[in-house]
DNA sequence: CTTATTCATGAATTTATTTCATGATAATCA
DNA sequence: TGATTATCATGAAATAAATTCATGAATAAG
């Protein structure tokens, strides 16, 4: 029979083009999800999509994509009510703190998607910089925190959001440009352009650079149209996130480059107290923080069980 | 996780007032549906239902059945469609006949609603009497069936649609109408008015009186408002489908009365060629007459598994 | 007050879903 | 063009979910 599960995996079906992708994306196995196509197919006696790369959807697929733009949303906001209905406490409030720069390009987009939704919510962002965000939780200053790394402390949940792949960055002049991927030493002989923040905090130099005992000269800017204006002025390197460098390589004063030969990938985690962990106004954030980055930023991926 | 099937029980719930009816008409355990709203009620931590008699939606269970309002029909649109991809043969042709007299009443607005879902399915009715009807199916002159009793050769699919109750009806001033209820000896001095049909087909002819030896005498008429005008003027007893009288006990010239200590309940089946009993239009045109039956007919009850 | 009904619940059963391990097929790149 | 890597499909096993059966408790009806 036909349920809502069906249609989200027809969603990211299409639009990940791709059942590994898109199984990755609802958090099931390829093949759990290549069994649910199987099964639909089957009992409509139907194909959903074409066995090609990259795959798409045949008409029916289409049908079923317009079932599920049309109905989900609406029993989304029909759960959302119910658990309102359940809370009969004083509506919520999501106080967020964020650990790293670009984190707001996409922050702002999802805090306006998530207001419509729980107006009542009342949101608040934590500003000014802290050793340790995480434990804002524990003091009650914050109830949310955008971090990069799981802990394990019992007290704090962390659900995984996405991960982008960070690429290094320089002008489309610079000798290195002709290399295909850098690599850590690549970095020996240049300044490294960064956000003013704590080594620990730049997945460049701290998971790349400082293991191979690698230590660049370093300038520290706030913006990110800053850094990337530096760059193209030949004034150094900078790694940033796939997506916040994207509208910048069309001018074509600049060129990104992977870094590793597997690429340099950053994950994020929302951490939020675990008695607040199965509120809903609190899932529901977490929920719409995923689908607004999925939806807007290019070339992120869900972050993988083993993180 | 939220599903069709639940919101197909929130709306079974609400329409029946009782977890056991509304069970029975999904075709389920009361049991299963007793569990499953508990489930409900346990993920979603709300009431669905107050535990009275009758038994009442609460706010969050009515915001359920909102969404099943707004969402079933789309999804089943959903399923026609897709059942039509699947059949690239020639739109189907459904030629149905029909046994009992009454059974026009809730056919032609059943026939109604599926004429807007399937548009391209030409429909006719079978006309004339036919001592076995069931046989029009192998000769190929009807595809449907309207029958009382399932038949059990493999080749015909019997789909239950709904049982209903038998009432004797008769004049508000007659003796009998002081009964509570009546049975087969009270028959033994009175005129029966019936429809012109073999007593093969006359419930109470074939399951009470004939039983009981009981042989009174017969006159037969061809409408129901004709056979309802002469109980009322004296001329004899008639025994009708609950919803077919329903409409002229508010006049209080006749009154209707069960026949036996249990009631004489009659089912209906559509008989189909087991080759069809599959396929999507013929599907849903049984769903169909099942749907509109409990829409528009007070008194009715879905046909029990034992049948 | 007794007798029906009706709903809830625990245990057992059946059915469905998901994963794991692996094979087949198509795309990519030296 | 092979060799390599990606991706999707599939069968069997494991896990999870739904359904039934048997029964108890609560509520309405006679």
């Amino acid at each position: 029979m036909l349920t809502l599960k069906h249609l989200r995996s027809i969603e990211a079906i299409h639009e990940t083009g791709s059942i590994t992708r898109a199984a990755s994306r609802l958090y099931l196995t390829q093949s759990a999800l290549s069994h649910q196509m199987v099964g639909l197919e089957t009992y409509y006696n139907v194909m959903l999509y074409e066995r090609t790369r990259p795959l798409r959807l045949t008409p029916a697929g289409e049908r079923l994509l317009e079932l599920a733009r049309e109905v989900a949303p609406r029993m989304e906001a029909c759960e959302r009510d119910l658990q309102r209905m359940s809370e009969r406490r004083q509506p919520g409030r999501l106080r967020i703190a964020v650990e790293c720069h670009t984190c707001y390009d996409w922050l702002m987009p999802a805090m306006d998607a998530y207001r419509s939704h729980w107006p009542e919510v009342e949101m608040d962002l934590v500003g000014g910089f802290h050793a340790d965000p995480v434990s804002l939780l524990a003091d009650d200053r914050a109830d949310l925190v955008i971090v990069s790394e799981p802990g394990r402390a019992r007290e704090v949940s962390y659900e995984p959001l996405f991960r982008y792949e960070m690429l290094a960055l320089m002008a489309s002049s610079h000798p290195l440009a002709a290399k295909s991927r850098l690599e850590a030493q690549d970095f020996a002989q240049e300044t490294l352009i960064t956000y003013p923040a704590p080594d620990r905090l730049l997945d460049l130099v701290r998971r790349v650079l400082k293991p191979a005992g690698i230590h660049p000269e370093r300038r520290q800017v706030e913006l990110t149209i800053a850094i990337v204006q530096l760059v193209a002025s030949r004034k150094g390197l900078a790694a940033l996130p796939a997506w916040a460098v994207a509208p910048f390589l069309e001018r074509g004063y600049v060129v990104a480059r992977p870094v590793t030969a597997h690429g340099l990938w950053s994950d994020l985690f929302a951490a939020v107290r675990s008695e607040d962990a199965t509120r809903g106004y609190v899932r529901d954030f977490v929920t719409t923080l995923r689908e607004q980055a999925f939806m807007s930023l290019p070339g992120i991926e869900s972050v993988p069980e083993s993180s």
